[in-house]
DNA sequence: AACATATGTTAGAGCCTCTTACTTTGACAA
DNA sequence: TTGTCAAAGTAAGAGGCTCTAACATATGTT
């Protein structure tokens, strides 16, 4: 079988796991960089290849962006799920526990995370990114209904799930981008998680 | 006097009000291609200089994004103190009316927006803006103290201020990163905005 | 009137994205 | 086993960008 897909030898011609190399450092480069400082020629120089290389795998530099985006809303979206497994259905300890892993994904990987939010080059219209992201926010909707013991989501349910998300996010935004600092503002994370879960969901 | 301020005749050697010119130039573009897309070429042909001629003005690209996100947050500044006149003090109006500032400024200039807020390049060093936004954030602590009949601001009211300005600043950018379209979400900006300041202040 | 300074210009170095044409490799059918 | 083809590399380069250096021209002060 092809055993060269585990990105180990090269030194020959074809690398073997070129495409997911890329996304790595490319996912790296972000993070030391930022978004905006990206360069496809400088993943390429990680990855020891020639700045012509990645066109055979992705149309344009943002797509290369796109398949960052991805990977870094599916981390996200499984980090939550694990979070949410440690606490008891109907809580607003799970509430809380899915705010923790948004804020803190922002804190850990600003640089996807805007690139997940911010950079909106078509990610409106990729259908991928679309749907992973209405998949997380469904499973948001869900713990409201679920805390205020339904198990349908409601339109009342939603409306709050949105008020919380709104919240999370400009808080990740706001902390990241470092307009909180010297602001006199107190910020235990848990504190103002619990709070705002307690006045949102009543 | 130098009546030539006044950015009408041009045809001379000397443009006579380049930077304000490049400005504008740079603030439209940023609104057509978003801030990502910006390049200090086009700014040029549009103001119809050389590309050399900015780096009389200005340090380099990234200073004359400063420059654009400064006259932002005069403007947005402008457009909260305006519309808080139309309130009585004390009132949670007020708090409505700056989070409806805040909501439409986005709307209205979302590449401005994103400049202000999100591209961070340098922004917590420069000290104008960092100023600019303390003063602002400054106006809605006294507003959210006002509401609880204190006239200096506790630490409690600090808080809550910036729970406030998390919520509007993630819906900000939800909206205009089109986060909320097809999500089901009954987005009627006042109701909202009105909801959240119940919750927040009690 | 003459000069210093501010503010334009042109030319170009060095970087970037992406295309074209060519090369190497691996897979698979005969 | 070998011939062929598609996949995935490379080198070269077009065209665009930022910014610098060297030069040119207005402006305002003396």
């Amino acid at each position: 079988m092809n055993d060269r897909k585990n990105s180990e030898k090269r030194g020959t011609y074809h690398h073997g796991d070129l495409r997911s190399q890329l996304i790595e450092a490319t996912r790296v480069l972000i993070e030391e960089k930022g978004p905006d400082h990206f360069s496809v020629s400088e993943a390429c120089r990680r990855a020891g290849v020639s700045s012509a290389a990645p066109y055979k795998h992705f149309k344009d530099k943002g797509e290369m962006l796109h398949a960052v985006a991805l990977a870094g809303m599916h981390r996200q979206r499984e980090q939550m799920l694990a979070e949410l497994a440690l606490y008891a259905v109907g809580t607003l300890d799970r509430i809380v526990a899915m705010g923790r892993v948004y804020v803190r994904f922002a804190m850990n990987e600003p640089g996807v995370f805007r690139l997940m939010f911010s950079l909106s080059d078509g990610h409106a219209e990729n259908k991928e990114l679309v749907a992973t992201g209405d998949n997380t926010f469904l499973v948001v909707k869900q713990e409201v209904a679920n805390c205020r013991s339904s198990d349908e989501v409601s339109a009342e349910d939603a409306h709050r799930a949105f008020l919380l998300w709104s919240f999370v996010h400009g808080l990740s935004f706001l902390n990241i981008d470092e307009k909180l600092v010297g602001k006199n503002i107190a910020f235990d994370l848990e504190h103002v998680l619990k709070d705002v879960a307690e006045r949102v969901l009543r």
